[in-house]
DNA sequence: TCGTTTTTGCTTATTTATGATTGTATTACG
DNA sequence: CGTAATACAATCATAAATAAGCAAAAACGA
């Protein structure tokens, strides 16, 4: 078996398992540690994987799957459920925004709308668009924040002002009646709020851990929004509060 | 036997089991290793398979997209050096601006410099540099050109019209003396110009095989370029081409 | 026919792929 | 928090595969 058939054969093993063992790549291909190790770094570099202490990852998988641990803890399905109602929205040939986070890349993974113009500041967003075809996307620029792998800043929010688009899709850390729309970032909460201005309608999305949290950063009171996507685990009598307060409620 | 009927018999061979041994080959045709060799080396460019360490593997069960991660294995050993020479001209706290490309690429692993500003049209740089620390990475914008992964456009150039820096890496399709750099798209080249304008020094950086090509859409003469990065490889004479014309070449 | 070009095989020095070994780094666990 | 287990990089030796140069054979053209 040739070096060229072993990485064809590790780049099948990690789309089929995201992640491959040393030691069991020795036993696949029945050659050494030292020759996988250096397939490894080898493919490494050639952009083919992410390696790792004890095999490596599929680059994809590290990015955008969440690992197994992650959808554990962090509501991965509520967020798919919330993403697909969200995706409903969209119509062909419409224009929208979407938000950096966890929740709108789901949005964009479900997004299924003919000929749309997509402006995100997400640059893993942009990374799941990219493969979809007829579709237009603008990326905004701005400064990289390395923790939520977005652009913001004042490049950012010039770039938004050029647009004017059909519907924006936000993410947020916090969602309350009394203090709106938080996040934990102050530039980010700025690049939120433009994002809201240069938008038509303007859509939340919010897994139900979000709810009752207030953050540092104000991003906007309630009022420019048009609707919050959650789910029904949200306790019925708080998300009646909301609607009495005029903001309307989409559930999955 | 023909020749030619040789390369039809690999090319079928090649289809049904996906590779094909020099030895066995030798055995098939009864003729020298040699030749079996030549055969694969005049087979491999003229893109018929690829060839490996001990025979060849076919193209097309390997990658289906001959894009990005194809180009990027070609002359993928000239790139990381011509990036090491680029890196070692960037100071700690410089500002820059680093093209897309593969090329550019290798300079995003290779830089090491401390405390320095980077902007950049490229996601995957970005996500070179995402992983380093002390750095501050900007992004243009723009809009997402699928093919080289990168931002380009109104909003991009207007990104970089906010900014002076230090030094520029370009990469580039073609270089000449008569038409200077190229590139196949317009869009692309326009970008690529307005970096320019945006540094104190204009380094580009070119494997050995650009020079002599000449693509549609003209970036720029060569009299705006400080410094030209390439190997030795390139013949001293059209070096010296260069050079009389008043661009400084720098080869590793 | 003779000189030229192409194709081929052989030889040798070089390169590549591999496994083993050793000391070091990282992770897991009590 | 410290220690054992595991994984790692770096280095070396070796065998196989390769590139390059040369010479012979075959094909070709005038």
């Amino acid at each position: 078996m040739f070096i060229e058939e072993r990485y064809q054969k590790i780049v099948e093993l990690l789309k089929e398992k995201n992640s491959v063992r040393v030691s069991d790549l020795t036993e696949i291909f029945d050659v050494s540690e030292s020759t996988i190790r250096r397939d490894l770094q080898d493919m490494e570099e050639k952009n083919m994987l992410k390696r790792t202490h004890g095999g490596a990852v599929s680059l994809s998988s590290r990015n955008f799957e969440p690992s197994f641990k992650e959808k554990e803890t962090s509501r991965h399905s509520d967020k798919v459920r919330i993403a697909k109602v969200a995706a409903k929205l969209v119509g062909d040939g419409d224009s929208i925004i979407i938000d950096s986070g966890t929740t709108t890349l789901e949005l964009a993974k479900a997004l299924n709308a003919k000929n749309i113009t997509v402006i995100t500041n997400s640059i893993d967003i942009a990374t799941i668009l990219w493969e979809k075809e007829d579709m237009e996307i603008i990326l905004t620029g701005g400064t990289l924040r390395k923790n939520t792998r977005s652009m913001v800043g004042q490049l950012s929010e010039n770039s938004l002002r050029n647009f004017k688009v059909d519907k924006v899709f936000l993410g947020t850390n916090g969602i309350t009646l009394k203090d709106g729309l938080t996040t934990p970032n102050l530039t980010e909460a700025i690049t939120k709020r433009t994002m809201m201005e240069s938008g038509d309608k303007v859509y939340v999305l919010s897994d139900p851990s979000k709810f009752g949290v207030v953050n540092f950063a104000v991003i906007e009171n309630l009022k420019q929004i048009d609707a919050i996507i959650t789910t029904d685990e949200v306790e019925k009598q708080i998300l009646d509060e909301f609607q009495n307060f005029g903001v309307r409620i989409i559930t999955s």
